[in-house]
DNA sequence: CGGACTATTGAAGACGTTCAAGGTATGTGG
DNA sequence: CCACATACCTTGAACGTCTTCAATAGTCCG
């Protein structure tokens, strides 16, 4: 391939809560957007076992074999498609594709912790923090803010909670001061404050 | 390497509550016994993260470039170190480390739903039958029974219950002849009964 | 303007926790 | 063999967190 092609990218757009099927032999990575994975029981719980932000790839499972599942779109997305380079063996995307796979597992186990141990305030005040430090990795974050894009149902089922309790539980961080949430837009005030409320260590990552 | 040498293979025991430092470049499978790994908030509150049963790759992770973290033993373990056939590119035991990466990716993703989502005796349930499903599938079980090596405080710190509750819900399903346990010994007299506790479809995979 | 989704509020109650105590089993040392 | 320690299991009572159900209000968008 050469230099070139390498230029050309292929990319692809979802609309809003739009369930995407994985393309034979490709991955996406969101440019624009966010997504989730979802799990759900028989009588319609759901819950969402992982939140796709841009810069994320889409899903890493993907190469280790397991049955590639549904993406659902929270957002419009914008995604470029990777696979063809990795599979000519682009070295930088190996790395960022490893890289993303470890990430996606701490994360994983990290919600673990927060699903089996933490109340209801922990989970949130943990949810903005995570989302926070991930947009501001990937160079999506303005200072004490960034775009929030998940609707209280949604918070909800990423916390294993109602989206009442979320609700309550959110008016009551703003009450303090905890949080800013207003449209589309989160804002930490004061980050050491919200990562108490989340039962955090001084040391403790969140991503 | 000559057939002769894969013959011989590297072994490690430990004791009881013992935690283990991942070796430098190497890995562990479990023959006998049972550990974990797990996390922990501020104030004490634990939380199982991965269970690891005899014929377990313990802890895939390693691979992937995560930084190692620590197994704890729940009893007694035997287990043997795979890494050096790894490197030199034996490609069953590569065969099998990747299967074990998938399992472990897909477990966590069904206990995020468990943990989310599932009520006490759903939790307890799905324990028991993923326990019953793995110990089966490496060949330690005995049609409706297997060995079991967890406290009721272990069970707590699986499905983020308190040891107190579950005692009560382990004893609901007791009288209700939906599990046999006794001692270190778990007996599922009815798999489809035990499924249904646990909010389980019929097509749902345990493990 | 109408329709659909999202946020908010109240009241009642279920589920799980907390605290505290007692009981059982197992192993150890005298 | 008994005394004691330790870990695990069991029970009760009170309480708190979170859910459920239901109704209202706000917002977005064609």
């Amino acid at each position: 391939m050469s230099a070139q092609l390498d230029l050309i990218r292929a990319v692809a757009s979802f609309k809003p809560h739009q369930l995407i099927r994985k393309p034979q032999g490709a991955i996406f990575r969101i440019e624009e957007g966010w997504a989730c994975q979802y799990a759900l029981l028989p009588d319609g719980r759901r819950q969402i076992v992982s939140l796709y932000l841009p810069g994320d790839i889409c899903d890493p499972r993907w190469m280790i074999g397991s049955d590639p599942s549904e993406v659902l779109t929270l957002t419009g997305i914008k995604a470029s498609l990777l696979s063809n380079r990795l599979a000519e063996g682009d070295d930088a995307e190996k790395r960022e594709f490893w890289r993303a796979l470890s990430l996606l597992e701490k994360r994983q186990q990290r919600w673990l912790l927060t699903l089996g141990r933490r109340s209801a305030s922990e989970r949130v005040a943990y949810l903005f923090l995570e989302i926070h430090e991930r947009m501001r990795r990937a160079g999506f974050a303005y200072g004490q803010q960034c775009a929030f894009n998940l609707t209280q149902t949604e918070i909800a089922d990423l916390t294993g909670l109602t989206s009442v309790h979320v609700n309550r539980t959110i008016q009551g961080m703003r009450a303090r001061g905890q949080i800013a949430l207003e449209g589309r837009w989160l804002r930490i005030p004061d980050t050491d404050l919200l990562r108490q409320v989340a039962a955090l260590r001084r040391d403790d990552l969140v991503e």
